[in-house]
Order: C-alpha cells, then sequence, then structure tokens
DNA sequence: TACCTGACCTAAT
DNA sequence: GATTAGGCCAGGT
C-alpha cells in the first residue's frame, strides 16, 4: 500500500493537537481549520486513529462538536477526567465549557 | 473499479 | 432548539 495520507498533512495535525493545554478539548472542526482545511474535520479524525504511528499526541482531547468522545475507546473518558475536563454524561464532555480557545 | 462507511462540520429549514 | 441536506476525503470490501 502506498502513502496512507500526505505527511505534511499529518504533521501539522499533529503539531496542533499537541498545543492543546491539559484540561482543554478541541474539536474535529476546530483543528481542521487551523490546517487549512475547515471542511476535511473526517481526515483529522482518520488521522487521530492512525496518530499512534507517528509518535504520541493527546488524541484523547479531540472531541466532535457535541463533545462526544471516541465510540469504544473507554481510556479516553478516564484521561479527561484526570485532567479535570468537566464531563457531561459518561462519554460526553461538557464542550461548552471545556473548548480549547485559540 | 465502484460503492459504502466513517473518531465530522456547517448552514439551512 | 432539533432535524435535514450537502460537502469533503480516504479506507475497506
Amino acid at each position: 500500500m502506498a502513502r496512507i495520507l500526505d505527511e505534511a498533512l499529518i504533521y501539522e495535525i499533529l503539531s496542533v493537537v499537541e498545543e492543546i493545554p491539559e484540561g482543554k478539548v478541541a474539536t474535529y472542526g476546530q483543528i481542521a481549520r487551523l490546517i487549512g482545511r475547515e471542511r476535511n474535520a473526517r481526515l483529522v479524525g482518520r488521522v487521530m486513529s492512525m496518530a499512534e504511528f507517528y509518535g504520541s499526541y493527546p488524541c484523547h482531547r479531540v472531541v466532535n462538536h457535541a463533545g462526544r468522545l471516541v465510540p469504544g475507546w473507554d481510556m479516553q473518558g478516564v484521561l479527561l477526567e484526570d485532567e479535570g475536563v468537566v464531563m457531561k454524561k459518561e462519554d460526553y464532555v461538557d464542550i461548552k465549557r471545556c473548548q480549547w480557545k485559540i
């Protein structure tokens, strides 16, 4: 299989993710906008799922616009709570209170 | 090769 | 405020 995604894009996304402060969360769309791909939030999510192959990044601080966590990744909620992120429900963060303001 | 699906978003109704 | 429709890109089958 050839190269999966453009590496420059991946590193741009990951460098943004790296900037998310502890106790805050960012949305896919927010990141997509920061890298100049406003409508490509899906790519951000895809990169997140492959981020582990490129290094250690706080991808648990990335959620969707509704604040829902990644389905099937229970550790994410634990990690976020440990950092002080306010949880609304079991699988939802309080995005209004904890969203990363640029 | 073609179609469907997905860690999604925004704007319009 | 909730629901619908449209858009974008890559992977998997």
